[in-house]
RNA sequence: GGCGGCGUAGCUCAGUCGGUAAGAGCGCUCGACUCAUAAUCGAGAGGUCGGCAGUUCAAGUCUGCCCGCCGCUACCA
């Protein structure tokens, strides 16, 4: 699971992107029976954090403080299960990033260099590249940024720009000599491309961008950086003022997080399970943009420690889009995740957001989108699928789940296409294509449609209630079956619909196979599983308003 | 500019190693049904797979160029 920078509030991209998937697959290998731990945390020491309290006059720490329970109320709201939702602040994962420094030093993998950057008098501070503004030496461009010009594209040293100016104050910056700790990263060239071209059933997008990145060749870089923000080195040969860059530190928080639930389960060595044990399996869940960290130094950082698991899959997501923009709150493409789940039911927004998982693509989703799929396609097939049969059973059989007499073959052939929704579900989700997997679960509840539409109760009502009592008893194991088939993605209702069925759900998940409704059971009570949408719900007009407004903004 | 990627039915998307008549959901049309949240079921219409050229017995699928679009550019992808 990514880690979110704790600098505002999240949107659909982040929960389409990652954590909602990781969710859903974390629920299927619950239902096999799998012991799984996920974890994830707010980073509390990005960029993106001190700028933010920069311009705010605060301190970052109350930046973090305002937005990690944010988060959290995220994850109860729409149920996304974590075991442990943390932040890269706490002692633990200080703790870890030392030792973690300590491992790479001993083995050799850092080492000290001197080098100049631009200091800022005024402000007693080193200036990232990007602080840096100046000429361009190449196009004379006069507001060129340190790292790269914006008029000729030319990518730039700091060093390079003609009467440079620190963005901070507007003074002359100075060079100064700064040492710093250097990862010896060209050392796993080697083996990261020979790992990376070894993975089998990898997206075939993950693998190609860190393959063509490896395979430029990757150059040593600075382990540690300038700042107060952030985990200091556990060692004082440089002097004070030296924090551990926080990309290499904020994955770190992978093997952090579960040391961390570890200890608060009083079982401080249950972590090692997932970390040490060569049979556990460890899946990141990111969006494309981070597959840099997840897919190359990650692991170059885990070969450089050494003795702990390497990822089994980096099932990185494309984005969400919004008008054809990537979602961004900062650049108002989006709303805020907020304003979507006062407004939706939680499995009917994960309904509607799973359909359109960016797995191989950009996927497109509007609010008009969202609302069409949890209307057109859950309430109407699903949700409605599961109220015709309870409502029939309701008045025909007083709610109890009849006898079933002879099966013909169109219940057999019923019957077993009950397990093989079950089945295909399972082969998708275990393939981490949870886009198909949902949408071959929707099929099941459309073969069940389809199944009552054939053997039509409501007329056999009039004549025979043995067979009616038959089809329905049919019907009511298709439903269950499909309730489990579809529970990684609608917890909520899954549980709601089994329950009803008879069915104890005793775990986290429901155990991956088709229950059976047994006859005489008194059903629960249960009214429909989703509301419709009524457009009326939003503010007037909002609907479309907004996906032209995000057309234009774009 | 560099790097990565995208452009397939009205809409959102699938299309594995190039090979049976190009797929799904929704929408639309027609029909059936009335148990159900005007839901469901069946049938159908609709695509020169961005354009041009090439490789091949065969290309949505490979190569080149062009057009359009998007993302990243984190102290060098």
């Amino acid at each position: 699971m990514a880690w979110p920078y704790a600098t505002g509030p999240l949107h659909l991209g982040h929960i389409g992107g990652a954590y909602l998937p990781s969710d859903i697959y974390a629920r299927f290998r619950r239902s096999l029976g799998d012991d799984v731990l996920m974890v994830s945390g707010s980073d509390v020491h990005g960029t993106p954090i001190t700028v933010k309290a920069d311009e705010l006059g605060w301190d970052p720490q109350e930046i973090v403080d305002k937005y990690h329970p944010e988060f959290l109320s995220y994850w109860r709201d729409l149920e996304i299960d974590f075991d442990l939702f943390t932040t890269t602040g706490t002692d633990t994962h200080k703790r870890v990033v030392q030792d973690f420094f300590l491992k790479l030093l001993e083995n050799g993998y850092l080492y000290t260099q001197t080098s100049e950057q631009y200091f800022d008098d005024e402000a007693g501070r080193f200036l990232p590249d990007r602080y840096v503004e100046g000429t361009c030496p190449h196009c004379g461009y006069v507001d060129a940024r340190g790292d790269q010009c914006d008029n000729c594209g030319k990518t730039l040293d700091p060093t390079d720009l003609i009467d440079p100016k620190s963005k901070l104050t507007g003074s002359t910056p100075v060079l100064r000599e700064t040492e710093h700790y250097y990862w010896k990263l060209s050392a796993f060239n080697e083996p990261l491309l020979e790992w990376l071209t070894t993975r089998e059933g990898w997206r075939p997008h993950v693998v190609n961008f860190a393959v063509g990145m490896v395979d430029g060749g990757l150059h040593d870089r600075a382990f540690t950086r300038d700042l107060d923000w952030g985990i200091p080195i556990p060692v004082d040969d440089l002097g004070p003022g030296k924090s551990i860059y926080v990309w290499w530190e904020a994955v770190m928080g992978y093997l952090s997080a579960p040391q961390e639930w570890a200890e608060k389960q009083g079982t401080p060595d249950a972590w090692k399970a997932w970390w040490e044990d060569p049979e556990a399996e460890s899946y990141y869940f990111v969006g494309k943009d981070n597959i840099p960290f997840h897919a190359v130094y990650w692991p170059a950082l885990i070969m450089g420690h050494g003795g702990l698991n390497l990822p089994t899959d980096v099932p990185a997501n494309q984005y969400v889009t919004f008008g054809g923009a990537k979602a961004s709150t900062s650049r108002g493409v989006g709303r805020p995740l907020g304003w979507y789940l006062d407004r939706f039911e939680p499995d009917s927004l994960r309904y509607a957001i799973a359909q359109a998982f960016p797995e191989s693509n950009d996927s497109e989703l509007t609010d008009g989108e969202i609302v069409r799929r949890i209307n057109d396609e859950l309430v109407a097939t699903w949700g409605n699928l599961v109220n015709r049969v309870v409502s029939m059973t309701n008045r025909y059989f007083d709610g109890v789940v009849p006898q079933p007499g002879v099966l013909s073959e169109a219940d057999d052939t019923a019957l077993a296409s009950r397990t093989a929704t079950l089945q295909d579900v399972s082969d998708l989700l275990g393939d981490v294509k949870l886009r198909a997997g949902i949408a071959r679960a929707m099929a099941g509840a459309q073969e069940a449609n389809a199944y009552l539409s054939d053997l039509a109760p409501w007329t056999t009502a009039k004549t025979d209630m043995e067979r009616t009592g038959t089809t329905l008893w049919v019907a009511l194991q298709m439903i269950a079956g499909n309730a489990v088939a579809l529970s990684p993605y609608l917890p909520r209702t899954s549980r709601k619909v089994l329950e009803a069925l008879g069915s104890q759900v005793t775990g986290r998940a429901p155990v991956w196979e088709a229950p059976e409704v047994s006859s005489g059971m008194k059903l629960g009570e249960l009214g429909p599983l989703f509301a419709k949408v009524e457009v009326a719900q939003f503010d007037v007009g909002q609907v479309d308003a907004t996906d032209a407004e995000i057309e234009v903004r774009t």
